[in-house]
DNA sequence: AAAACAAATCGATATATTTAAATATATCGA
DNA sequence: TCGATATATTTAAATATATCGATTTGTTTT
C-alpha cells in the first residue's frame, strides 16, 4: 500500500533525501517488529527487570521473588507470566513450589550493555 | 520497609531458598530500574523500532520517516520525541527540516543480539 | 508581508498495561 | 478427607500509551 502511494509521487519528495522505497529495503516486516517489541515490552518494566536481577545467581521460588518485591502475590504472578510467555524465564515445579530461572543468563549482560550504549 | 518485615520473620521462610535481604544485594535501586525500563519502553514499540531501522544508514529528515511509516504526522513526531527523550536519537535542524540520526549505531546490533538470545 | 510548508504541540479518544482483591487450582500434611 | 499453603487466574479499577485532527511555531518562498 505504501509502495503504490510512493510510485505516484516518487519525484515529489519534500526534501532531497533517499526514496522511501529504498529505505524500506531489508527492514523487518511489521509482524516481526511486533514480535521484537513484545520482547522488549516484557523487560520494559521496573518490577520485571528487578525479577531478572533477582534471578542472576540461579533459580528462586515464587515466594522468594514475591517477598523481595513489595507487590501483591497476584501482581508478581502476572509479571512472571509475562516473562515466561516471552521466553525470558522458565518455571520448574517441585511439589508446592515453582522455581524460576533465567532461560539465558546472558540477558543481564545485554541489558547492562544496553544501558551503557545509551549513556 | 521490606527489610523491617524480613527481620521479624527471617527464619520463617515458606521454602528453604536464600534470604531476601541477601538477594537484594547489588540490585539496582528502584529509581535506576525505572530509568532502565523507560529506555526499554522507548524501543518497545513496533513503530519506534522501525524508525531505528530506517536510520541504520544515516540521518533522515522527518518527512522521509513520516512517508515510510503509514502513521499521521503528529504520531510520528510523538514517537521521535520519545526516542529523543531517551537519548536514542538526535535531531539536527536545517532550515525547514529536521534530520534525525541514531546517537549510537551500535544500538541496532544490540537489538538484534537481544532477539537472538531470546530465541 | 502573505502564502506555503515542515515539524511540534495540544486535546480528545481508544486501547493497553499495571495492579490488587477475590477466586480457583494444585499440593502437602494431618 | 480436611485444612493450610503456594501459585495461577479472573475481574475490575486506575493509570499509561498510541493515535489522530486541529492548532501552533518557525522557516522559506513568493
Amino acid at each position: 500500500m505504501i509502495f503504490i502511494t510512493m510510485t505516484t509521487k516518487e519525484n515529489d519528495n519534500c526534501c532531497e533525501c533517499k526514496l522511501t522505497t529504498e529505505l524500506l529495503k531489508d527492514i523487518p516486516k511489521n509482524e516481526e517488529l511486533e514480535e521484537m517489541s513484545d520482547i522488549f515490552k516484557s523487560i520494559a518494566d521496573p518490577t520485571r527487570l528487578k525479577i531478572l536481577f533477582l534471578l542472576r545467581n540461579g533459580e528462586l521460588c515464587v515466594c522468594e521473588i514475591f517477598e523481595a518485591l513489595d507487590k501483591s502475590q497476584s501482581t508478581v504472578s502476572h509479571h512472571l507470566h509475562i516473562l515466561k510467555k516471552e521466553n525470558i524465564i522458565n518455571g520448574r515445579k517441585e511439589g508446592k513450589w515453582i522455581y524460576y530461572t533465567l532461560n539465558n543468563p546472558q540477558i543481564l549482560e545485554i541489558i547492562n550493555k544496553f544501558s551503557d550504549v545509551i549513556k
